[in-house]
DNA sequence: GTCTATAATTTGATAGAC
DNA sequence: GTCTATCAAATTATAGAC
């Protein structure tokens, strides 16, 4: 056991998050707030505590920073889904969406950037189709059986209306009472 | 008859937009485009084909015009709902929400301002939390009944996740296949 | 009511020293 | 990899002429 962060092999290391992921953690923070247009370069340096210049080196463009954060968005969401095979997997995705208003007190990335879906780039814009993509077809895999394509497509947007309207309204036992009618819809 | 546009009485005339409205008209496509953020006094200038100063006007503050905005949206959507206690009811809170998707391709402004309900003047959250609550009460009065104001909140829910959902993916389809599901859970 | 002109600040982005 | 310095453009907003 070493004083110091234990790290393991290549593939097992649990580093402190790097100069670039602090930056993709700071950027997600200020966009799930204030969407695309909401935040600026300034903004991420000032939250790590560096220069403006030095977001642009690990991220020369606007689009190349947002197209990042749709996409580890989307990874680490799908990833924390697991299985749709799984038991409890609807649950799972309740919570998933749930954590955004509870946890986070903040809008689901790919929801804010959905919205704004026509002043995005187009390469941000295929990110945020993609992660509602493979949030249906995780959720049809999970329903299964007569139906579960529209079925899935149901719980889907109304767990994300939800999430977006609760949060409007700052009532977030909204999510709750929505997300369990939802489940009861469409299992 | 007139050649010109013909005017009734000071109560019932039908003046072409004025100024102001069409500001607003404009105001309301580049916001339901890019949200709070994502348009600039220029912008509305331009697609008005005024300068900007003009705007300024009739609007002093983005905040100003914003209020006016969602204010003016609330108003024409809950009036275009027509009495709650009506036959077809819910089918005309469907309607005016799958009118963003089908006919309007834009976003509804309420659900724009409500992902960004962090990062917007007070006033102008005001405005879109009494949007919602004015949905949800209009809904349960058309559903009545045991539990109508829970039904209610995922119908509302529902429809603004499905608006999002489906012009996030460019699929106006689903906006159909989910509001015909979420009739049938919660009617 | 609309314009020109302008102020003061912010924005995305780049060049080049260290 | 981070910094200073800087740029050109855009932003919200105001003053004052017409």
């Amino acid at each position: 056991m070493n004083a110091t962060q234990t790290n393991g092999t290549a593939e097992t290391r649990r580093r402190p998050p790097d100069r670039r992921e602090r930056i993709l953690d700071a950027a997600e923070r200020l966009a799930r707030r204030g969407g695309y247009h909401g935040f600026s370069f300034r903004d991420v340096a000032a939250a790590v505590g560096i220069k403006s210049a030095s977001v642009h080196h690990h991220f020369p463009t606007k689009e190349d920073l947002a197209r990042e954060l749709a996409s580890r968005y989307c990874a680490r969401f799908i990833s924390r889904l697991g299985d749709p095979t799984k038991s409890g997997a609807v649950e799972r995705l309740v919570a998933g969406y749930r954590s955004a208003v509870r946890t986070d007190d903040q809008m689901c990335l790919c929801g804010m950037f959905g919205a704004e879906i026509d002043a995005i780039p187009a390469a941000v814009a295929g990110a945020v189709k993609g992660f509602y993509r493979l949030n249906v077809d995780w959720a049809a895999r999970a329903l299964r059986g007569k139906g579960s394509e529209a079925r899935a497509e149901t719980l889907v947007a109304g767990l994300a209306g939800a999430l977006l309207i609760a949060r409007s309204m700052g009532e977030a036992g909204l999510y709750d009472r929505v997300a369990e009618r939802l489940v009861k819809a469409v299992v």
